[in-house]
DNA sequence: CGACGCATGTAACCTGTTACATGATTGG
DNA sequence: CCAATCATGTAACAGGTTACATGCGTCG
């Protein structure tokens, strides 16, 4: 399990709420892992049992009393343990790629064209915004260090993916566009 | 849910028992989809009680009998249903992300760095496997068409996303030599 | 006060993972 | 006949998803 882990990784870089760590999920650490506020309550709960994190209910201008979470000893020890155990490969696992693969199973094969054409401008939406991000927060790469260092280096991640579906699937949607114009194989359409 | 679409995709592509359709999960499929024997066999199970696909059991030369199963046309349409329906952006879960944000709160960086460096090597490992089957199997993929030209394009993409870890990781690693050996902030360093 | 938003939860369900179980068939 | 292998499962659990619930505080 990693949601822990990314959870201890959050609050180390500062202390948070419930809340406070669901919209960072929501944000920065959105590229590379996603959770939802009930896992995150869930998981909160249950990693201040374990001892690993502890609570302050901390009073708020305008707003509800919120419950802000710190990493405690037994939370750090546990993360620097994690943090270098080997990890086996993810392996991909993506919707878009079953409905490339069996494209040639629908009725209409232009309808998953579409499909395709779709994910291509969420693509390119968030990898302007992940640009954007980059430049705004980080003007001088060449200046950081440490932690800094690593958030810069995992945002450059999240543009590396986006730029990887882009070329991807315009590969996908080109290849299709000239198979069905030019017709080199006549035997087959007629 | 697209376990239960991956499998018609891969029936239609040619009927198939649940270790067959395992064996495929592990290879081609796996690309984009992994799954389990256990998972396989509990969904065909279901599928095969929705009516989405039927079965045959078929004798086998030295081996046990294997349950054959093929689409039905009641999977065939929910499919091409399936097919053209729109599909949110899968967000992107890894583990390695969380460890290299989290690098700074390990006692050893170097430790984190030789993780990654296994990661790394297990990615060009995968990706040279990919590109030799893109060879052998699609000599000329300008020639392509149809199921076979998705097929092709889908290990196009496994191909582009080994590449895209190999850049991000070494980016990863080398930025990290770089910052360590150099010391352009001395008054961190001293 | 009543509607709204925010922070924190609970509950039910589904998917995926891990470990174990059964019967059939060959090879020694 | 016994061990090994293959094909097909069952059972228990952990993690993720979706829908709903509660209590507090502000704003109108």
């Amino acid at each position: 399990m990693a949601l822990e882990h990314a959870i201890l990784v959050s609050l180390r870089e500062r202390a948070a709420s419930g809340s406070e760590l669901t919209r960072r999920f929501d944000k920065s650490f959105g590229y590379f892992w996603s959770a939802t506020h009930q896992q995150i309550y869930r998981t909160l709960a249950r990693m201040e049992a374990d001892g690993w994190i502890a609570s302050v209910v901390v009073p708020q201008q305008g707003k509800p009393d919120t419950k802000v979470y710190d990493v405690a000893d037994r939370g750090a020890e546990v993360l620097a343990a994690w943090l270098v155990e080997p990890t086996p490969a993810t392996p991909l696992r993506s919707d878009l790629g079953v409905k490339l693969r069996g494209a040639s199973f629908a009725g209409d094969r232009d309808a998953v064209l579409d499909v395709v054409r779709g994910q291509l401008a969420d693509h390119h939406a968030r990898l302007d915004l992940y640009r954007q991000m980059c430049k705004q927060q980080f003007p001088e790469p060449e200046l950081l260090r440490g932690a800094d260092l690593d958030r810069y280096l995992v945002l450059r991640g999240g543009i590396r993916f986006e730029e990887g579906w882009i070329g991807w699937l315009t590969e996908y949607v080109t290849a299709h566009e000239m198979a069905s114009s030019s017709s080199p194989l006549p035997q087959k359409d007629a």
